[in-house]
DNA sequence: TGTAAAAATTGACCTAGTTCAATAAAGATT
DNA sequence: AATCTTTATTGAACTAGGTCAATTTTTACA
């Protein structure tokens, strides 16, 4: 049983123990290696993808520059999913790679359609955390446009400090829109 | 009926007449004059808004510089509700207000819970509007961390024309996250 | 239609953060 | 342990955009 995701559900809906077994039935295990890409830019998202452990970072190549920027990380018991892609089963606009190695449990499309039909209350739990996400999205925007490099930094890593500790420092920069001498800057204080 | 907002489902679900006029008893239409609070931040988001005509902003008090930081900006044919408030009946974070003559519909909590209950496929046109919605944020974070102003402020230009048209200035600058100074400049060329 | 208020513009100066290039430190690999 | 690669740091020069204060333009409305 895959006790991990059913865990975080059960946070916010009662499955009953039979709705549990049939649950687990649509969802498969799959490891990725480090550099492993989970999505590129182009592709349709094929899976919606539930983190077991590891992490991985999302990120927009910009055209003109060629530069990537970070778009969001994730980390054990989140999901990897471009969500636009995946719902509408249209090309994605960014990519999704793993920092290393990573454990996730995926549902197709198809399947992941047949099991909300079958299991209804889990359009329920999924409205939740989009909604979360969304708040979070919000948060960030705010944040964003109002505070300082030094504030947005601080914060970033009192509000994540396990991705903080996983990830490399010029990617936390490039996902808070600075630079990374200037992250290294803040440092130093 | 409230055909507005009726149309507006039906580009993603479809309702059958008694379906329609069902959902049609749950809302009611509300009226708010320029410089009308539709919601304040402390307060807990009763009731989900579409906007049939008229303008609102969504903003942010900054704690330490007492400046509004717009977060969005809502008009016709668009929600103004704050998701995660009304979602879980708890304080807002930030406050809603009308720019000029605004119709709405509303709908209570608790006949929002009553609505999905009773028409249930109306769960799938709010996961994809908030999916959409998902999506335009992540955009708009990938843009403001990638672009500089005046490519973000052509681009809010060209996205949101009637928005353009209708908002202040120095209100979309704080949308963009840039001084209302520098968009005057910008607009020199 | 005149007056007040709100919004936009302009200039001068300033600064937070960038860029580039070089160096150092840390991690990974054989 | 030595070497290669990836990250992080530092300095110096620069710039995108901010701030402040004054002025003009536009809009609202008595």
């Amino acid at each position: 049983m895959h006790y991990q995701l059913i865990q975080n559900i059960s946070k916010h809906v009662q499955l009953s123990p039979e709705e549990k077994s049939l649950f687990d039935t649509f969802w498969t295990e799959k490891t990725l290696d480090k550099g492993d890409y989970l999505l590129r830019n182009g592709e349709v998202c094929k899976n919606d993808n539930y983190i077991i452990s590891g992490a991985l970072k999302a990120f927009y190549i910009n055209s003109d520059k060629g530069k990537e920027e970070i778009l969001y990380f994730s980390i054990d018991d989140w999901w990897a999913t471009d969500i636009l892609s995946f719902q509408k089963q249209r090309p994605s606009i960014y990519n999704i790679q793993a920092l290393e190695e990573t454990r996730l449990l995926q549902i197709s499309y198809q399947s992941f359609q047949k099991m909300l039909a079958e299991i209804p209350k889990l359009e329920r739990y999924f409205r939740i955390i989009l909604e979360a996400y969304l708040g979070s999205l919000q948060q960030r925007i705010i944040v964003g446009n109002t505070y300082d490099a030094a504030y947005r930094y601080s914060a970033f890593l009192k509000d994540y400090p396990k991705i903080a500790q996983k990830v490399p420092q010029y990617l936390i920069a490039s996902y808070l829109g600075i630079s990374p001498e200037f992250i290294s800057r803040i440092r130093k204080k």
